[in-house]
DNA sequence: CGTATCCA
DNA sequence: TGGATACGG
């Protein structure tokens, strides 16, 4: 999935508090993917309701975000609209992966294989329209600013820290340095443990920031650059050139200049190439002047969360108490602070 | 994923 | 106090 040019990326170790006072833009469907396949109870199902809702994404947007506010970080969601039509390709590969893991499902449940049937049902999740409109609608009673994005959520993320709306963005996809941001956090979470798939092993993960300019230079490429030697490795809108990994990728631009020459020299095509490169450089995005945040709406998260959809109200008032003793003071301008 | 809890 | 584990919905 995504861009992968981790191998010529410099990646600085980060944390939540040394990120704090930044806004950043957060790629919706990115986390709430991760939520979805990772929020789950002992069955391997995702939490729900009593009316068998799903509540994952639910759970984990409310307490990240609460975890962010707390820290002093404002995060802006950027949700996904219309994908890139050069998209439908890899959005056909993922419906046949996922085909292929609820045949693989039936059979494990068939065979009564608990663990196989916790890493394959994690798997398979994907966002629904209803899973979309619930969570921007705990932002809105959070009062979290989101923004629709006409095309790509992730070019939105990115472009909005390209102009400098927000700091950084937080996303597990190298994408969003085609697509220009100036800073991408990765593995941004609270405690780094990630659970190895299938065994009941942790592996540690340490927050890290990318920071798009050191690494141009670092390279010794421009930004022009940079999306040719991802379009060489394969992005979500083509397959790129087999065998040519990032380093490679890297080489040849560096050798021949631009993508043209490289594919010239080495006989290949891609399709659709110029396309590729201006959907990189001028994605469709939402012209955002300002970011509204608004105090947290605590009736309306309460009537929502514990009333409507079984969370423990206890739990939910004790993290709007501590988002409320941090938030509501970061919130004041220099100015209020000051009188 | 993130919080709560238990126990060395 | 912190590492493992249970639980949340």
């Amino acid at each position: 999935m995504g861009v992968d040019i981790s191998g010529i990326l410099l990646k600085h170790k980060t944390s939540i508090k040394e990120n704090s006072g930044t806004v950043v833009s957060v790629d919706a469907y990115n986390i709430i993917y991760q939520f979805l396949s990772s929020i789950r109870g002992e069955n391997g199902e995702p939490l729900k309701d009593a009316s068998g809702n799903i509540t994952s994404h639910l759970s984990g947007i409310f307490y990240r975000t609460a975890t962010l506010l707390e820290n002093n970080i404002k995060p802006v969601y950027s949700f996904d609209g219309k994908p890139f039509y050069l998209k439908f390709e890899t959005l056909k590969e993922r419906r046949v992966i996922r085909e292929k893991n609820i045949d693989e499902l039936n059979i494990a449940i068939k065979n009564n294989d608990t663990e196989k049937i916790k890493s394959l049902s994690s798997r398979i999740n994907y966002i629904t329209d209803d899973v979309v409109n619930e969570s921007k609608k705990l932002l809105d009673y959070m009062g979290i600013p989101w923004v629709q994005a006409p095309s790509e959520g992730e070019a939105q993320a990115s472009y909005m820290s390209k102009v400098g709306i927000v700091d950084s963005t937080i996303s597990q996809d190298y994408d969003c340095l085609l697509f220009g941001a100036r800073r991408v956090l990765r593995n941004f979470t609270m405690y780094g443990r990630r659970r190895i798939s299938g065994t009941g092993k942790f592996i540690n993960i340490v927050p890290e920031i990318i920071e798009l300019n050191e690494n141009l230079n670092y390279n010794g490429i421009t930004q022009d650059q940079l999306i040719d030697i991802g379009i060489l490795v394969g992005t979500d809108f083509n397959p790129g050139i087999r065998g040519i990994g990032a380093k490679t990728a890297l080489s040849l631009i560096k050798k021949y200049n631009n993508i043209n020459d490289v594919l010239k020299a080495k006989n290949k095509s891609i399709e659709n190439l110029d396309e590729i490169e201006n959907f990189f450089k001028n994605p469709p995005v939402e012209n955002i002047d300002k970011l509204e945040f608004r105090p947290v709406n605590r009736e309306g998260i309460i009537g929502y969360l514990c009333n409507e959809r079984g969370f423990s109200e206890n739990r939910i008032n004790s993290i709007m108490d501590s988002i409320e003793k941090n938030y509501s003071n970061a919130n004041q301008s220099n100015l209020d602070k000051f009188f």
